[in-house]
DNA sequence: TATGAATGAGATTTCATTCAT
DNA sequence: CATGAATGAAATCTCATTCAT
């Protein structure tokens, strides 16, 4: 019972570590196979394809990167202010843990139609997230009203391409030096004007 | 003479379609071979791989945008009208050319690093055109400082975003219907506030 | 377990029937494959390449010939009496295995340079075996002082030769019908003196 | 008339120097065609096939060597002295151009049929010249009765390995110092004793 | 004579997957 | 649960040769 779990998760990290660094179709099994110090039935036991086995790394990263969003999102107050540190959360833990990155933002496309639905159905999970919260601060009055759909996609474009060229330029260094940047383009974006302190023109 | 870069507009012709059809790994050479009705040997006389193939293909595609793109801003004055009629002329393309689409936005991704650096070396061609003009629109005073080259990657996530979904889901219909949302985001983003007639308070 | 020695001694058998009858660049994988009653990748599981799999059959081929030449070696006494013993088992071994003759003295040439290498490296370990045994005879006073190493090699090439004009002309036939002038060059070439009985002139 | 010859000369200039370093086989029409500054039909006019035009570099090769053998023999007086004169000029022809070296006495080997007619004829040529004046040599009693055929091809095969050897090693260095050491072995093997001056014992 | 684009059969190699042990 | 030898379809690329110009 245990061992099983822990052979799967040791599948899925080398998994992790050779389809971030190398892509999808050019990790062959055997490498999986090698890296996990397993036997290929083995690999073929707890995944039935290496497909399957892709899926699985993915809705783990990406249950694991909703996770820390949503206890940010727990923990902070209101629509705009949530938003604000999911943001930031999602660009930290991206640019701390590049495997993820490479993963769940550059894997996944241009691989049939299996795998680009796989992604949307990620992405959209998040674009879900941000569109409440962006509804919500409509609702408080926060922002005026907008296309929120459109919004939520055009953040996680945002963010996607940011990282990605932050893989691999490395700019800007930390990742985390855009985030200002980021914010004041979203917000602006959405119409939201910081509060002034009392007696602002 | 003529006849030989006929022969390579009809191998370009064939990949295009099968490579925005079917993705890079899932197109083999004797489909491209089979439908440029020319031979395996004839393919290799014009491209040395593969990949170089795609590269080329990708450069052509590339071109022909950025040519578009640059015809408007030509035609346009004002570094924020300029900057708006890219962006509708990039949408418009992109939705009437589905296959334009599909290769540049969405082949090239985890395919292993030649193909990424590959697609961030026309990205940032795009990139530094729009850089070019926001940095215009500042000096002219039209729109407040702020990191052009930041904004520039955060413009562009937020289309292959947006086009990548309209591929997919079909939605927005049509997919120029997002341009006034677009543009009301990135133009707020941006600090910019329409010319309001004289008069207004 | 044992099936795999099994598997591999079969491609072995196969690759050296056809490399003998067809030369390396003249025989296909496929034929191999065929041959040996297996799977393309049933190969490619045991040797990595075909020019591998080339070279682990010259080895093994290479090594059979000098166990049994030591064998013979180990049966005699004296120096020169060695080497002839020697002598006589190469020419009758490869007279009897036209394959193993066909592949140790024709293949291997003019194939490239990691070709001549392998060759190189064999013809060198019988090279070494004669040397020895004739700087043993100098030792003994059975022979004058001489050059033994490029003695070892102008008799290697002398054998080459011979059984190469054999493989192809059928003459002498049969081969160790020259083992008598052989022996007679090789030995007056190093000086050396039958004993002659006990009172002859 | 005078053109046909030089581009017919360029030809088997580039095919000398490619085919002597890489081989027949490694050695690509194409790079051919590139070093000899000509095109494709160009090559297949003035030589109707790769292996003809092979073949046809082999017999200019070895009938200047053979020029230069009997040029030295006619020079000489006395069988052994002819021979002894001939071997030299082969050594150092050969130690002087690694190109036809190569060519002469590494290609040609296992590359089919063929290959190994064309080869077996030239050997024979020098073989035939041996025998000859071995023949001779015999006949005016300098050497006992021999099988001066078998003689010739020892004497062949042995130069050919020390020739590959040298190449491939370096050693001896130069080529030529092995020269005493094989005149040794070689007159001595065909039981010739150098006269000695007057009053020897 | 010369050119070089085009041919097309064929070669080696890869690799996800299976299954007897 | 795990092993790893074996499968076999498929993929990319090569290259001697041809032929219209």
């Amino acid at each position: 019972m245990r061992d099983k779990e822990l052979t799967r998760e040791r599948i899925l990290d080398a998994a992790e570590k050779l389809f971030a660094e190398k892509g999808f179709h050019e990790t062959a099994m055997d490498e999986i196979v090698h890296a996990a110090k397993i036997s290929k039935g083995g690999v073929y036991f707890h995944f039935p394809s290496k497909e399957k086995l892709f899926f699985a790394l993915l809705d783990k990263l990406a249950d694991a990167l909703q996770y820390e969003v949503q206890e940010e999102i727990a923990r902070r107050r209101g629509a705009v202010n949530k938003i604000q540190g999911a943001l930031g959360v999602v660009l930290k833990s991206l640019a701390s843990k590049r495997r993820l990155a490479q993963i769940l933002l550059r894997q996944g496309y241009g691989l049939g139609p299996a795998f680009e639905r796989k992604r949307l159905e990620i992405y959209s999970r998040f674009a879900q997230l941000i569109k409440e919260h962006l509804d919500e601060a409509i609702a408080e009055g926060s922002i005026p009203p907008i296309n929120t759909e459109i919004t939520a996609y055009v953040w996680l474009g945002a963010i996607n391409e940011l990282v990605l060229r932050w893989i691999y330029t490395g700019k800007p260094d930390p990742l985390t030096e855009a985030l200002p940047t980021l914010l004041e383009i979203f917000l602006r974006g959405i119409g939201y004007k910081k509060k002034t302190k009392k007696g602002a023109p």
